[in-house]
DNA sequence: ATCCCGTAGT
DNA sequence: ACTACGGGAT
């Protein structure tokens, strides 16, 4: 035998029937959870990615609403995708964009049935390990092990799993159970989301890893390191997106009617004037969220 | 002011 | 391996 599953308690099943059994008499209700459609998981995934799951719930009614199936958002512009993904604050257009394209090539490269596997997943625009892994499993029941932030933590906290993604990706294999995957990737997410949070609530929530946990053994839960990022006030991106709400109607804008809506200290031959704003707006146009003429120093969303 | 967080591009 | 990427919540 080899020192594999070092980190893993020798009974494992019975770590991983608490689990089951803990998610199974209560966790919180969301609507995506009580869809198989690998559309909708889709959507509710991509936007889950990057916003706090109380405020993707309407965002994704609404999304689902104007676009029911993957042939409407295939057959959708750019531009309206865009437009929804900002008007309802969910962050990263580019992740808009890549949910028209990833749409795009389920049609014409799988006539709009979603492929099942994490790997052919994985080659849909946007689609990672991570929402490979969530859609085959929340989806088909079919996926491996996923791997975000909740995970690694509590990998990290009860079991000592070293901060390494190989490490973590190979214990979460390990201790998934076969075939389980789409209540076990929920309900060891859901763990990492209530009682296993940057500041735990093993009690309050009544953990099921109790008895196994170093980290409430020892009283040390210290979290993997996430990476610190630059602050938003002042960014690029806080002006990228301005820019990309202003265009949010479809209107095509000259650089200097847009400036006053994206600073206030605006002047076109200023510091902050008509060439900083070309320079923004170019590198949009580079990433495809928008059509730039800078001859005519006109910008609107793009089609 | 700090937190949250997976993917793509380089 | 590193960085760009949004904006509400707290």
């Amino acid at each position: 035998m080899t020192d594999e599953v070092a980190s893993l308690p020798d009974d494992v099943d019975a770590v991983q029937q608490a689990l089951i059994e803990w998610y199974e008499a209560d966790h919180r209700e969301f609507p995506w959870r009580r869809t198989d459609d690998a559309y909708e998981i889709l959507v509710s995934e991509v936007m889950s990615q990057q916003t706090q799951l109380g405020r993707v719930v309407d965002a994704w009614h609404s999304f689902l609403d104007r676009w029911p199936t993957v042939h409407d958002l295939a057959a959708a512009d750019r531009a309206d995708v865009v437009g929804f993904w900002t008007d309802h604050s969910l962050g990263y257009n580019n992740r808009a964009k890549y949910l028209h394209e990833a749409a795009g090539q389920v049609v014409s490269e799988y006539d709009g049935e979603f492929p099942e596997t994490p790997s052919e997943l994985s080659e849909l625009m946007g689609v990672g390990p991570y929402t490979a892994n969530a859609v085959a499993s929340f989806a088909f029941n079919d996926g491996d092990a996923v791997v975000d932030t909740n995970v690694k933590r509590v990998l990290y906290r009860a079991f000592d799993v070293p901060d390494d993604d190989g490490e973590f990706e190979r214990v979460a294999a390990d201790l998934m159970p076969d075939g389980e995957s789409r209540v076990w990737n929920n309900a060891i997410m859901e763990l990492g989301g209530v009682a296993c949070e940057k500041t735990p609530a093993c009690d309050e929530a009544d953990c099921p890893w109790r008895e196994w946990c170093h980290a409430y053994e020892t009283g040390d839960f210290t979290a993997p390191d996430v990476p610190t990022q630059p602050s938003f006030e002042g960014s690029r991106r806080q002006f990228r997106g301005r820019i990309v709400s202003a265009l949010k109607d479809n209107e095509e804008l000259a650089l200097d009617t847009l400036g006053p809506k994206v600073r206030v200290d605006y002047v076109p031959d200023g510091e902050y004037g008509r060439e900083w704003l070309a320079g923004i707006c170019s590198d949009l146009a580079d990433d495809g969220l928008v059509a730039f003429d800078a001859d005519a120093g006109r910008v609107r969303l793009r089609r």
